[in-house]
DNA sequence: TGACTCGTTCCGATTTCCGGAATACTGTTC
DNA sequence: GAACAGTATTCCGGAAATCGGAACGAGTCA
């Protein structure tokens, strides 16, 4: 072997060899195939083959089976928006929101998604008056709060294994937490675009959320509207909605770009 | 053999044990020690330790050494800026390109970092004539490029040993193709704040860089402006210069906004 | 000083990884 | 339809990495 060159080169451990075919895959996304990622990454093809499957299972990939077209999968954007700290996000949401509470004088709130929880990182009450207030960092139930289920509804089949894994509490008789019933909800959720939650979390409130769709097709955040029952699915439902859509469509538009500049900005140096 | 019951058992690989440290330093950046890791992640703490050390030597965490407060590392930004169409980058750029290649008259262009190599992302001719024209997508080697020099002069040690590691060939009497010399090159590139090529890659072509700088120190993107070597080189050397110069403080401005509103929300008490 | 916690190193048992050879699954050509 | 090229995929013995309990130095508080 000419492994002169080679030689000098640190310890070429399982992980650095995962992460060598992810940024291959990485660099062509989309465009390569076993035989081209074995290829440019200099190992047999058998091993090229084992470490994608591992990539691909790990969600660190995607494609693969069939396709044989390789890309990079959720995992690592979720991993990175776990990351912010949501100040940034705060400024790029809070006039939304604002205006959103405003118009329907409810409240309104941004949730994000960190592991395979959905985590409250936005909060907004609206003026008139003390009505209810969501407190930031609380973690939202996937298989009962609005604002759960369309983040959750979207996710990957292992992510919402994952989920569904936790413990599934009946907060009141209105609860579900029958798997078959919340699968059902989830595809509800898709196929109308919002959830709704009636006093599944509390027998006298109710919610709607929608989720917040990146340009690329993932779902890290949604946007929720909670309050009584008889004010949010009244007469008002349909005016809500199309409300909450519309800020759906604004805070995409917003965290799209805001996303990526964070990612360009995060970590440290030394 | 038939092992259909313990599918639901997930298999622990360790890469799979890799990402969920990864996930949990991700979800609280800068505030967990060893000890915390291992609580949250159910691992002895030996284990933990071993598991996190690979993560700061493949750069995807940093921290460690005795400041005891793990974060992301900056090889997940690097990855998913390759994995990224340019589309959103050259909407922020190009007005700042197109002022630049109108003010010099000269070829302007932005790379970007993709695994250890330089490629043209956006790029940008004058109206006046046709002159030159740097077809996005090729690559910049690092040892002759300006644009080349100006990122991977600012990368980690690791990753300018990698880039470093590929063939550097000699295109041309200028080009100089031996380690010490490149090295010495990077620190005077690091020293001025931009790199220049004067004949390395074609005889009669030179060209200069500035990096893009996030405000926390990363350098993913370089600016860079090529021509004649006389046109470059002349009497308006300082005047394009600061017009580059200018050009990098605007382009990284544009991209550091998710930076500060991230620090004005980390500066808080404890 | 002693008790405590922290990060770190050591090392045998265990598990995973490695990759050549062989196999199965396409779609194409004659 | 048979032969063929090009894929993706499985098999499996040898090699190498991982695992984690036990033990070690360094720092801290009482």
């Amino acid at each position: 072997m000419e492994a002169q060159l080679t030689d000098q080169t640190e310890a070429d451990s399982p992980l650095e060899r995962y992460l060598r075919l992810l940024e291959i895959i990485a660099a062509f996304p989309g465009r390569l195939a076993l035989a081209d990622v074995a290829a440019l990454s200099d190992l047999p093809k058998t091993t090229a083959h084992r470490l994608l499957k591992g990539l691909v299972k790990a969600e660190l990939a995607s494609g693969g089976q069939g396709g044989r077209a390789y890309s990079v999968g959720p995992r690592l954007s979720r991993i990175l928006h776990a990351t912010a700290e949501d100040g940034w996000l705060e400024a790029l949401a809070r006039p939304t929101l604002a205006a959103l509470a405003e118009d329907s004088g409810e409240a309104c709130y941004l949730t994000k998604l960190v592991g395979s929880r959905v985590l409250v990182a936005v909060s907004q009450a609206p003026e008139v008056r003390w009505r209810s207030y969501v407190q930031p960092g609380i973690e939202m139930p996937p298989h009962a709060a609005a604002t759960g289920k369309a983040i959750i509804a979207y996710q990957s089949e292992a992510l919402i294994r994952q989920a569904l894994a936790a413990e599934l509490p009946k907060l009141t008789v209105n609860t579900r937490s029958d798997e078959a019933w919340i699968r059902e909800e989830f595809a509800r959720v898709r196929d109308r675009g919002y959830a709704t939650c009636v006093g599944e979390i509390d027998e006298g409130l109710a919610a709607i959320a929608a989720p917040v769709c990146q340009s690329d097709g993932l779902v890290l955040y949604s946007v929720g509207m909670t309050g009584p029952l008889q004010r949010i699915m009244g007469d008002k439902l349909p005016h809500h909605l199309a409300a909450l859509m519309e800020a759906s469509r604004a805070l995409a538009n917003k965290l799209s770009i805001g996303t990526k500049m964070y990612q360009a900005a995060v970590s440290a140096p030394e």
